[in-house]
RNA sequence: GGGCGCGUAGCUCAGCGGGAGAGCACUCGGUUUACACCCGAGCGGUCGCAGGUUCGAUCCCUGCCGCGCCCA
């Protein structure tokens, strides 16, 4: 492979481009291996598995955004001497794949599913699997991630089915899997049984039919939002306290239509209050009814097929689609004189198949379950005894409600792409579940279970699936629990839990320790992004246009927990600016000569103390922030620190220091350490850039396996080199905004003279302020006509050049400051009006705050209950706008009259 | 209906008992020997409303208004 990046002593190019050298550097990390996690290494463990994503999709911004968290998390634990593994793989997403693939059928004109045959129909599938999984590894890459692809794995896996067989086998040994006919969200679309968390509820204006049943006397009247279902219907029910339809349990009544006599019954469950006190009995159709139908042991006819088109009710309707039967069959009651009310439109809650839309039909079959009471209880227990912590904390009472209130878990489907169940049922009524190790029984009359397991039953494994589970690997030894696992709160319910059931049955303990819940991409508007609004961006989009980094410092930077985060083109392209702010920083400093290996000065100047300093202080905080998922604050930290601090201001100063022969030397070491270490910092978040970046700037082979900055990073703060830098900010920005006001340009030549330099403590800093100020030197014919006070906090003069010791503190900051005359010499008259202006403004801000600490002073109770340390600094703060008013005041006298 | 959360600068968001912050946007100035994907200086807020607790409330409590999400 050709090295396209410089070595360490030719310059950098001049601009960074990340479209040309991400995939370079990408395949140089696979290829030298450095993100394949190792067993044997001696190295404590840390390991997360991906969140498997659908081999069907594509990766949208949430993956991204999971992806980048994750990333940040192993790219540091490696640096930081771990051994890291992030596991790649995707799921085998059942129902999806299997429609897209039939789709894909339809549009090519090909034979269609049931026509090809299930065998050749799974192969099609393996084939589309093959192409649509390749282009999500393609887009892994892209974004940067540091998995190990050593280890990548898929849910139908050879190991990972007989993971899934294993569990199953086991669960149904014990009795926690079951085969039962019920009533189960039935999608007439997919023609399949989905589970609850399958089902969105939505508010749907519809309905409410008032019928008449019986005659005379014995009528009742029956409410309902699907007329339809009444071809099913088996009894009327009534409240047993009802003293309007006492005559009438017991007895039956007529229905419409069908002509059947269905029994009036009692049952506590009815609520006499609403609507007439009587209720349709729809066994077969309704969850409610359902329930009712056991105890009462009604019949239970299924009037629908698996397409909800009326079917088998011995009326003229059958043929009919369910809808088209609703109306139909509401206008012959209407006919007949049954109708005696309608509410339309009726607002009320149906449930919707969440990926087709199409509302569910409650259809009685016969399906797999899984009884979840005793593993959503260990899964609760896991949370609660802080075996597995949740991040950000209040998200665990949603974890919480979800498992202490679980229904039993539809887990068969009626689809062909995924895992068969392992179930064998014999000529004679036998029923056989074969284990992974065991042959199924062969013969006359045996066939398997046609169904397949729904897809979380294999993703619900994955935490040790993909480490060997069943056999005892040395990866499933170490890499379980995993450490932390990464998600979206909107995933809670789908993978977490389900991961959590099957961790703690089959492992024995929680699959994870910690468990980090990140919020959702949004638009710039904080609008969810969807195809149907158009505002969907495409991760790949971004990466193209501004670089991986940009898009990953971007999220990092906007992922507070548990909170969405909105996204723009603009928010990206500002992140891509501060990668080329990174970029030109260590441009310059390669020029400038910068070496890491350098010894620190024994006598560092106050802006190396300070930037040292500031740089131990960024770099403890980034830890603590990043420990605690705080990825958002730890990123703008650094965004600080980088642009506000070290290139506003250190790389200033350093101009100076490099033209003076006594620091360059001890400048080349402090901005190559700083640099250093900051790209280390850095590494994580913008992998490509830093490594581009670090490489050029220390020689070394890459800052993938570079060690993570420790304590021995910077130097103590110092905080009399603190004072004296912030100091010499605040009098640098008093001078240009004096000049930025007199309109008096950088280019424009202005004398001037320093006084009182010394006594405020900044005698050597004389050139950096002239420097970065533009005021020449007083020459001979040196006139001021004007001069700009700057009240100085204290600064300990003393203690200028001296030692760096830990802790130093400089004096208080209540004792009066020194104030620094600078005396001007504008060539000519100053703007009066804009002078009188600035002053004003001052002198206002300064009376504003007089004001506000003497009210607080003035009030006994203050002075006497708060705090002595709150106190005093009101004090100080009263004595400092004293003297800002007076200087301020003398000042706007001393003015010319305008 | 139950639960959770949010209303802070034009926009997106931090801050959550003692001096209102950031990014973007905006205004003015700038071909400064790293960077115009930039530099310098600015403008901009009764911190949703009303009570309460407190010496002191954007921050704690209560109610109201508006918005969002999850569950039924």
């Amino acid at each position: 492979m050709t090295e396209t990046l410089p070595a360490r002593t030719a310059p950098l190019p001049p601009k960074w481009n990340p479209a040309e050298v991400e995939g370079v550097l990408y395949q140089r990390w696979v290829d030298r291996g450095y993100f394949e996690a190792d067993p044997a290494s001696g190295k404590p463990p840390y390991c997360i598995v991906i969140p498997p994503p659908n081999v069907t999709g594509s990766l949208h911004l949430g993956h991204a955004m999971d992806h980048t968290l994750i990333d940040v998390l192993t790219r540091r634990r490696r640096m930081q001497g771990y051994d890291a593994l992030w596991l790649p793989g995707m799921d085998h997403a059942g129902i999806a794949t299997q429609s897209v693939v039939e789709r894909r059928l339809a549009e090519a004109g090909e034979p269609t599913r049931r026509e090809l045959g299930r065998e050749e129909f799974v192969r099609r599938v393996w084939e589309w699997k093959a192409e649509s999984g390749g282009a999500i590894l393609g887009q892994m890459k892209r974004l940067g991630d540091g998995v190990d692809w050593t280890r990548e794995r898929f849910t139908l896996d050879e190991g990972l089915s007989r993971a899934v067989r294993a569990v199953f086998k086991k669960m149904f040994d014990e009795g926690l899997i079951y085969r039962a006919e019920r009533l189960v969200n039935w999608s007439p679309a997919l023609q399949s049984a989905i589970s609850d968390i399958e089902v969105d509820h939505k508010e749907v204006e519809g309905e409410l039919v008032s019928i008449r049943y019986g005659e005379g006397e014995d009528s009742v009247v029956v409410a309902t939002t699907r007329v339809e279902t009444m071809l099913g219907d088996t009894a009327v029910a009534v409240h047993p306290e009802d003293e309007r339809y006492a005559h009438l349990v017991g007895r039956t009544v007529r229905m419409p239509i069908t002509g059947r006599d269905v029994p009036v019954i009692a049952d506590p469950y009815v609520d006499p209050e609403f609507g007439t006190g009587a209720l349709k009995i729809t066994p077969a159709h309704d969850p409610n009814d359902f329930e009712m139908g056991r105890r009462h042991d009604l019949p239970m006819p299924t009037i629908m097929d698996e397409s909800g088109v009326i079917a088998n009710s011995g009326t003229e309707f059958d043929g009919m689609d369910r809808f088209a039967a609703r109306e139909a069959i509401r206008e012959q009651l209407r006919a007949e004189g049954r109708i005696v009310a309608e509410k339309r439109p009726y607002t009320h809650s149906v449930g919707h198949d969440s990926r087709t839309g199409v509302p569910i039909e409650p259809r009685l079959s016969l399906q797999w379950w899984v009884k979840v009471e005793s593993l959503a209880k260990a899964s609760g227990d896991a949370v609660r005894s802080g075996e597995t912590s949740i991040h950000p904390p209040e998200m665990a009472s949603r974890f919480f409600d979800w498992v202490d209130n679980m229904h039993d878990w539809c887990i068969s489907r009626q689809l062909w792409w995924g895992h068969r169940i392992p179930v064998w049922y014999g000529p004679d009524g036998e029923t056989v579940c074969v284990g992974p190790d065991e042959e199924p029984p062969t013969g006359e009359g045996w066939r398997q279970d046609e169904d397949v397991l729904d897809t979380w039953f294999s993703s619900g494994l994955w935490p040790f699936s993909t480490l060997g589970w069943p056999e005892e690997t040395p990866d499933l030894e170490r890499y379980y629990p995993n450490s932390v696992l990464v998600t979206g709160y909107d995933i809670l319910f789908f993978w977490v839990v389900r991961m959590m059931m099957f961790g703690t049955y089959a492992m024995g303990r929680s699959p994870f320790e910690h468990v980090y819940l990140h919020g959702l991409i949004r638009d710039e508007h904080g609008r969810k992004m969807s195809k149907s609004k158009g505002n969907v961006i495409d991760p790949l989009e971004l990466i193209d246009a501004y670089g991986a980094d940009a898009l990953r410092f971007t999220i990092a930077r906007g992922s507070n927990p548990g909170t969405d985060m909105s996204l723009s083109t603009e928010w990206v392209a500002g992140s891509r600016n501060f990668t080329t702010k990174l970029w030109n920083a260590v441009r310059f400093a390669l020029a400038n000569g910068a070496d890491p290996a350098l010894p620190l000065p024994q006598e560092p100047t106050d802006a190396d103390r300070w930037i040292l300093g500031r740089l131990r202080e960024v770099r403890e905080q980034t830890d603590a922030l990043l420990e605690d998922f705080q990825f958002a604050k730890a990123t703008e930290g650094l965004y600080h620190f980088t642009w506000d601090e070290l290139c506003d201001w250190y790389l200033e100063l350093a101009k100076p220091q490099f033209d003076d022969p006594a620091t360059a030397e001890g400048t080349r070491a402090v901005l190559g350490h700083v640099l250093d270490a900051l790209l280390r910092i850095l590494h994580p978040i913008v992998p490509f850039v830093t490594e581009a970046l670090w490489t050029a700037l220390t020689g070394g082979e890459t800052v993938v396996t570079a060690t993570w900055p420790g304590a021995d990073t910077g130097l103590p703060v110092d905080a009399a080199a603190v004072a004296r830098v912030e100091a010499l900010q605040k009098l640098i920005t008093e001078v240009r905004r004096f000049r930025t006001e007199q309109g008096l340009p950088d280019r424009r030549s202005v004398a001037a003279a320093l006084v009182g330099l010394e006594a405020a403590g900044l005698a050597g800093h004389e050139k950096a302020v002239r420097f970065l100020t533009r005021l020449d030197p007083t020459g001979a014919d040196f006139a001021p006509t004007a001069t700009v006070e700057v009240a100085l906090g204290s600064v300990d003069g003393a203690s200028a050049g001296g030692s760096a010791s830990a802790g130093a503190t400089a004096g208080g900051s209540a004792s009066a400051g020194a104030t620094v005359h600078v005396e001007l010499d504008t060539s000519g008259a100053i703007d009066v009006a804009a002078e009188r202006a600035r002053l004003g403004r001052d002198l206002a801000a300064a009376q504003k705050e007089l004001e506000q600490a003497e009210k607080k002073l003035g009030n006994p109770k203050f002075t006497e209950k708060a705090p002595a340390a709150v106190v005093d600094g009101i004090r100080a703060r009263r004595e400092a706008a004293v003297a800002e008013i007076e200087r301020v005041t003398a000042r706007l006298e001393g003015l010319p009259a305008s």
